[in-house]
DNA sequence: TGGTTGTTTTGAATTCTTAAAGAAAGGTGA
DNA sequence: TCACCTTTCTTTAAGAATTCAAAACAACCA
């Protein structure tokens, strides 16, 4: 993979997919930035599926390059990754707003719900056992629209 | 497996697991009673935890007899089960009540939480994007008093 | 532009979980 | 209690998601 994207800078507002690698001292790989604008054009999206859109752009990368760059990204903050029970890890680029999902039971839909409580909901629980809390991550489960249809015409 | 565990009968109250395995329309064997058994004393159990423990009672079991007993109770609605990210499912016998869990990044360690904000908290999300909600989902995420210690010491 | 260090590829293994088919045990009615 | 039907268990396999290790390679700083 060689670096070899249209430069773009910007004046601090909002940092470039670039600048923001370079500021959690990743180097700037194409791989990277690819993974990036998949993730950015696809939210909630499966490394398998990363990966299958990677290689539309750079036929050459492996799994295990997307499933690095998917870590490393994860790690300096600049994705997030969740987990639904049931389902492989998704990853979006929304981060550091402790935004909530709601998932389909049927079909694993996922949809992104603001805080519903003010900027960190639940996040003092009735007891805490000792433990230093740092994060709250709710999940709702239910119905999406269209599956919830196809079930009650059954 | 023969079911030849003592005979215990409730008076409604609280249903043996006998009971309540005949009321979910499961046969009562021995292997679920022992299932039951383990989960019941080792909240939050791997499957893998479960069969070990299994065996020491029923040496012949195997790890398949162990998946699709607690796949049955847990679809029974005998038992709960949970997918912390990053952890395999773990199961109790705690179920019902809707109660949240609190993880070590750590270690793993999980507690139960009560519910924070009376019954049903969190159920009603900022949006629902016309999904028909029926579970929220909280885990608390930190660190446990062993770890935070180890951790500060470091 | 060279060297150093960080990334990616290559190739493979692991972990957790589910599937299928036959054997065995539970439950029911006579 | 016996025969029969159904559910459950064992055995054997397979599959998906993810991770590991080492060598080849590319980014970045001087």
């Amino acid at each position: 993979m060689t670096a070899t994207a249209p430069i773009a800078s910007s004046s601090g507002e909002h940092p470039t997919p670039r600048e923001q690698l370079r500021t959690a001292g990743l180097r700037v790989t194409t791989g990277r930035l690819t993974v990036l604008g998949v993730v950015a054009r696809q939210p909630h999206i499966p490394a398998d599926t990363v990966f299958r859109s990677v290689r539309e752009t750079l036929p050459g990368t492996s799994v295990q390059a997307v499933y690095n760059v998917l870590g490393d990204l994860t790690r300096a903050g600049l994705l997030r990754r969740i987990e639904p029970a049931g389902s492989p890890a998704l990853y979006e680029r929304r981060v550091g707003d402790n935004h909530h999902h709601l998932v389909c039971r049927s079909c694993g839909a996922v949809e992104d719900i603001d805080c519903a409580v003010g900027e960190t909901p639940c996040l003092v629980p009735s007891q805490s056992h000792g433990f230093a809390i740092d994060e709250a991550e709710v999940t709702f489960w239910g119905l999406c629209p269209t599956c919830s249809a196809a079930t009650s015409t059954d």
